[in-house]
DNA sequence: GCAGGCCATTGACCGGTATCAAGGAAACAG
DNA sequence: CTGTTTCCTTGATACCGGTCAATGGCCTGC
């Protein structure tokens, strides 16, 4: 746990929660930022802690997950380095995390206070709107993950999942890698590992994709799209 | 489609997005407020049509759906009278609706100007505050649902939909009506109206609930919230 | 190089929920 | 009051995806 160097603070100011703070502002928020490091398998916090922090993942793969009275787990979000986390708990009253989250591999992460950075949004109007502006993109996420679970079968929420790696968009063709274990995607997507594995190997029995470990080779993105429909 | 007199001006005060406006935003915003009323089953957007307004429902219900390929139909949120919705839509670089919106009974409803709104809130950071709030409290409930709809059986989902319906937490029993037909709140819940009127008519077996049409009694409220753990 | 462990794959089976189809009850119009 | 419509209920059946169990592949450490 230390203070993040120039370095790191150059590259946090590309991140939305900082890019449109004035210098003045970006220091007075410094003191409240700290550097923390977390092994594999380390648990960052767990559902209902009180929570006086929100985060932004420096290096590492985190997710965070609900966990059923039944034991199952539900993975809710994977963070990948540069992406933040939990700023929700700004806005509780009684501040609490609303999910477990846990280190995939080992990583950095810079934690910054709530409050802290409460006070200096107040001071900027254009940093809340950007602010509101993923919030609203994330809802409207949740809105289509909810829609994929009812309205549509695995096969389907698979190959958007599959789509949504796609790097660029308008390439006929793709290479990509999966970003972690299929176990996890698996679990993130709501299916089990069994259930991934047999859609993906339709999917390569019907030459619709071409896979060798984590690696995906997608030979026309367009029929793989069309295969969604 | 009309200006809110002065009644109506009144009730919307105690609203949220009004709340911690002063006379004098109040003012500015209250030439970019329209009332307009609406049919049983009328249209009042379409997903993916160009928005410049939010709302608030005054009187009625309304359903916030959306349409798989195949024809089916997922609602995503009711609307009951004193909500707003799609509030969203002020955030957003090419603004368009993200759901479809139909009254389910006829009713009213204000129209906001969305731009005007934002020039407003960027003068009040308490209301900013409020919204951020609110937005994250749907974030919430909506990792409630998507946990609940891959974590939990329908059975679940059914009673927890009926403790959520109950007025007072504390007392033991509790008396309350559907808000609205069961085939909607069946397809609310993502479940098939024949699975809900099956769950329903268990729970009339096991003597955990009463029905009388759209009454709902519940003898215990404490042995209910048992049948879902 | 070999043993052990973790992960992915494959197969057999089961169960929950949707679907299809029919009947019944309540609301509504004439 | 009666016919009509809409909604709810009930039953029979099908199927998707989960569970359980076994095998195989890859990586790691010794």
């Amino acid at each position: 746990m230390s203070s993040p160097d120039e370095r790191l603070l150059a590259e946090l100011r590309k991140h939305y929660l900082f890019a449109d703070l004035s210098d003045a502002q970006m220091a007075e928020l410094r003191p409240h930022l700290h550097v923390q490091a977390f092994k594999q398998g380390e648990t960052l916090f767990d559902q209902g802690d009180h929570a006086s922090s929100f985060f932004m993942l420096h290096r590492g793969t985190i997710k965070l997950f609900r966990v059923s009275a039944g034991g199952h787990e539900k993975i809710m979000r994977l963070i990948q380095a540069g992406q933040s986390f939990a700023e929700s708990v700004m806005f509780m009253g009684e501040p609490r995390y609303p999910v477990n989250a846990q280190g995939l591999t080992p990583g950095r992460l810079v934690s910054i206070s709530a409050p802290a950075y409460m006070r200096v949004m107040e001071t900027s109007f254009a940093t809340c709107r950007t602010v509101m502006a993923r919030m609203t993109e994330r809802i409207q996420s949740h809105w289509d993950e909810i829609e994929a679970l009812t309205l549509q079968n695995t096969q389907y929420r698979i190959v958007h999942y599959l789509l949504g790696l796609v790097p660029t968009a308008e390439a006929p063709s793709a290479d990509l890698s999966l970003p972690t274990r299929k176990g996890v995607i698996a679990n993130h997507l709501g299916v089990t590992p069994e259930t991934l594995s047999r859609v993906l190997r339709v999917l390569q029995e019907e030459d619709i994709i071409r896979m060798q470990g984590a690696h995906v080779h997608i030979p026309s993105v367009s029929a793989l799209r069309r295969y969604s429909a």
